[in-house]
DNA sequence: TCTGGGGTCCTAGGACCC
DNA sequence: TCTGGGGTCCTAGGACCC
């Protein structure tokens, strides 16, 4: 519901006084992002095409994604949450655990439930969203739990009732549990946690291999190793957009990955890092999806170094099967902090991909960026390769 | 009803190194 | 002569999450 209430709060009068919510793509090729319990009641759920949701609920009344509002709102969240706790880590834009141990003596030994629903109340009157929270022993059983505490509630799991709390469970329900491992369990016939608790371990390794097995084994009975992790590091910045029409224009594909380019590379910089891997996204017209990546020796941050690695990536593909582009995507991983070790290159190589140059050029413009706003100053034209002509 | 955009993690094969 | 065993890194693809 988070979205749902964001789109309510930033417009009480028009998404605000609409009982049917869906939050969504509007335009022709959109899917839904989340929709109101009204809705909900009709079968409309998230990743469903809009249209198909406007079929099932005509009262519908569709509104973009305020991103910005909710990046906002979540950021707010946060913070309220680490005044609150002592570990808090972001699962997701609308997701948090927070390691409650050691607080016992701080707290007076009051009640887990009683924390919760405190916090509750705290996050909702500094930042207007109502969550749910769950409780627990482990990772797993707490995000199970909030899952039932929905809407807008509480819900602990009392130390040692792991495994009988997670027998009332489909296997479908747990997370990691997809659908490509349902289609795999129930071909065995197990559907329900129960039937996976009564199969060996041997049995579903056999089944599901020694990792997945194991994994599943582990889960079904509410086991969870992974701690609560306040700081991880950001692992990959992507950015990818499905046009209105298919493309065949490769200068208007060019174009529309120079876009790409610009975001991903603003938001690099903005984190002040670098990366070492380039990848290139495409989604022909009959949906197939192909990637193309390549990984550097020097980590880069130019606009103009991405962009060339990006654009040869990009015709790789192209050249490879060549068909209408309904998606094209930027994403870069191997992220380092800038100015770490990798200094080394006291000399720049002779067939480096960035120089100081670029590097000076794409620092100067995030500097006019945020003066100005960051659409002061944008790229007027493909930038040629470094080496190229005076252009 | 033709299927978004931002991520994380895992696997498997091949190159390469000692 | 036709063949090792350990490891890392890269690439491509896919499952999964919100």
């Amino acid at each position: 519901m988070f979205y749902v209430q964001v789109a309510r709060l930033e417009d009480p009068e028009g998404a605000g006084k609409q009982s049917h919510l869906i939050v969504g793509g509007a335009s022709g090729r959109g899917v839904v992002t989340s929709a109101s319990y009204e809705a909900r009641a009709f079968g409309v759920t998230s990743a469903m095409p809009t249209a198909r949701a406007l079929q099932l609920c005509p009262l519908g009344v569709v509104v973009p994604v305020p991103r910005e509002a909710c990046m906002e709102r979540s950021r707010a969240i946060r913070e309220a949450l680490i005044s609150l706790a002592p570990v808090v880590q972001s699962a997701s834009i609308d997701e948090f655990y927070l390691d409650m141990s050691g607080t016992e003596r701080m707290l007076h030994d009051e009640p887990l439930s009683t924390t919760a629903t405190r916090i509750r109340e705290e996050v909702l009157d500094r930042t207007g969203i109502s969550v749910s929270i769950g409780g627990g022993t482990r990772k797993l059983i707490a995000k199970l739990a909030t899952g039932l505490a929905k809407p807008a509630g509480v819900r602990i799991v009392e130390a040692g009732r792991e495994e009988e709390f997670m027998r009332q469970f489909q296997l479908a329900q747990i997370p990691g549990v997809g659908p490509a491992l349902v289609d795999t369990l129930s071909q065995r016939g197990l559907v329900t946690v129960d039937d996976a608790l009564a199969v060996d371990a041997s049995w579903l390794n056999q089944w599901l291999g020694e990792g997945r097995g194991h994994w599943l084994y582990e889960r079904i009975r509410g086991h969870d190793t992974s701690r609560v992790d306040g700081r991880e590091p950001r692992k990959s910045i992507s950015s990818e957009r499905t046009f209105f029409e298919d493309m065949v224009d490769e200068q208007a594909l060019e174009r529309e990955l120079l876009k790409l380019t610009v975001s991903v590379c603003s938001s690099l910089r903005r984190g002040k890092l670098q990366a070492r891997t380039v990848t290139v996204k495409v989604r022909d017209s009959d949906f197939t999806t192909r990637q193309g990546s390549r990984t550097l020796p020097e980590p880069i941050e130019s606009d103009q170094a991405v962009f060339g690695v990006a654009r040869e990536l990009m015709t790789v593909l192209r050249e490879r099967r060549r068909r209408p582009t309904r998606l094209l995507g930027v994403g870069l991983t191997n992220l380092t902090q800038r100015g770490f070790p990798n200094q080394l290159a006291l000399f720049e190589a002779p067939g480096a991909v960035e120089g100081k140059r670029e590097r000076d050029v794409a620092r100067t413009v995030d500097g006019i960026r945020e003066r100005f706003g960051d659409r002061a100053l944008l790229p007027g034209r493909i930038m040629r390769p470094p080496t190229g002509d005076k252009e």
